[in-house]
DNA sequence: GGTAGACCTGGACGC
DNA sequence: GCGTCCAGGTCTACC
């Protein structure tokens, strides 16, 4: 899961070079700032180290964020059915991969999802570190350590602060969304709900300003709905060499080519072995 | 419904 | 060291 996407290489998750363990500083509810390191707990599961230590309500709140990030409770029984029959996706089952790495909160991913969009990595990772850094509450222990910024901090610092911090004319979308976010004309951990419709889901985020087709397929990824193919350049390239020939393509032909995935649309495009595309 | 141009930044490149 | 060009996804105006 740490490995899933580059999501463990943006502030304020932290990733061992081993792979095998994740660390992020966290405001709790009830504003307390901690750090949880994630690791695989002998046999099956995780064990979480909180530091400092948390009461149990607090506690309950991290073991849900973490099976969220984690998406422990995602069943890819079906996915694993076709995938076997897939030799480019036969990897996947003996792996145990499928799961996506996300934040606890959708305006974390929200925000992070708007500044990948019409930039490079490396950009986006200067842009997340430094609203983690200027707009982050500090790690009692480590105070050069710090959370997500809250909607609120984000909104206080309006778009002339996130200017300042290099978001570009991202900055408009980014405030805006965190200050409708605080007048409570949004909602945002509403779209984890799984009683709503995908296109429902759909229909939000892309009323959202800086949010087109492919950041709110993303988004459908982060919220565990895989029946869009979140298509970029890369994407494009991909399928490009892969089924024509180096030719120029189209959005719409990223989509054809995994149309017959369905539901596991954007899972099968996410973990396809494009090595193994390129070896055959 | 399709398309051109603007948006902002960093990196590559030429001088 | 400076200037120019390009890549990246979305929005707006226009056809």
């Amino acid at each position: 899961v740490i490995q899933s996407h580059g999501w463990a290489q943006l502030l304020p998750f932290r990733a061992a070079p081993t792979g095998r363990e994740l660390a992020r500083i966290e405001r709790t509810r009830a504003g307390q700032v901690v750090r949880l390191v994630m690791r695989p707990a002998a046999g099956t599961g995780v064990r979480v180290r909180v530091t400092p230590p948390v009461d149990a309500n607090t506690q309950a709140e991290l073991r849900h964020q973490v099976r969220w990030m984690l998406d422990l409770d995602a069943d890819l029984s079906e996915f694993y059915a076709q995938a076997r029959r897939e030799p480019q996706l036969a990897h996947v089952e003996a792996g145990a991969q499928g799961r996506i790495l996300r934040a606890p909160t959708v305006f974390e991913d929200l925000v992070k999802t708007l500044l990948t969009t019409n930039t490079s990595w490396a950009g986006t990772r200067r842009m997340v570190g430094a609203l983690v850094d200027r707009l982050g509450e500090p790690h009692p222990d480590a105070p050069s350590q710090r959370a997500f910024p809250t909607p609120a901090r984000v909104a206080a610092a309006g778009e002339e602060g996130l200017r300042a911090m290099g978001l570009g004319y991202r900055a408009p979308f980014v405030a805006d969304l965190a200050r409708r976010e605080v007048e409570g004309a949004l909602h945002l951990e509403g779209l984890k709900d799984p009683r709503r419709s995908t296109e429902e889901i759909r229909r939000t985020l892309l009323a959202l300003r800086g949010v087109g087709d492919y950041a709110a397929a993303e988004m459908l990824m982060l919220l565990g709905r895989y029946d869009y193919v979140p298509v970029d350049s890369w994407a494009r390239k991909r399928v490009s060499e892969a089924w024509h020939a180096g030719a120029p393509v189209k959005n719409a032909a990223v989509e054809a080519a995994f149309e017959r995935w369905g539901p596991w649309k954007g899972l099968a495009y996410w973990f396809w072995n494009w090595r193994a595309e390129e070896e055959t």
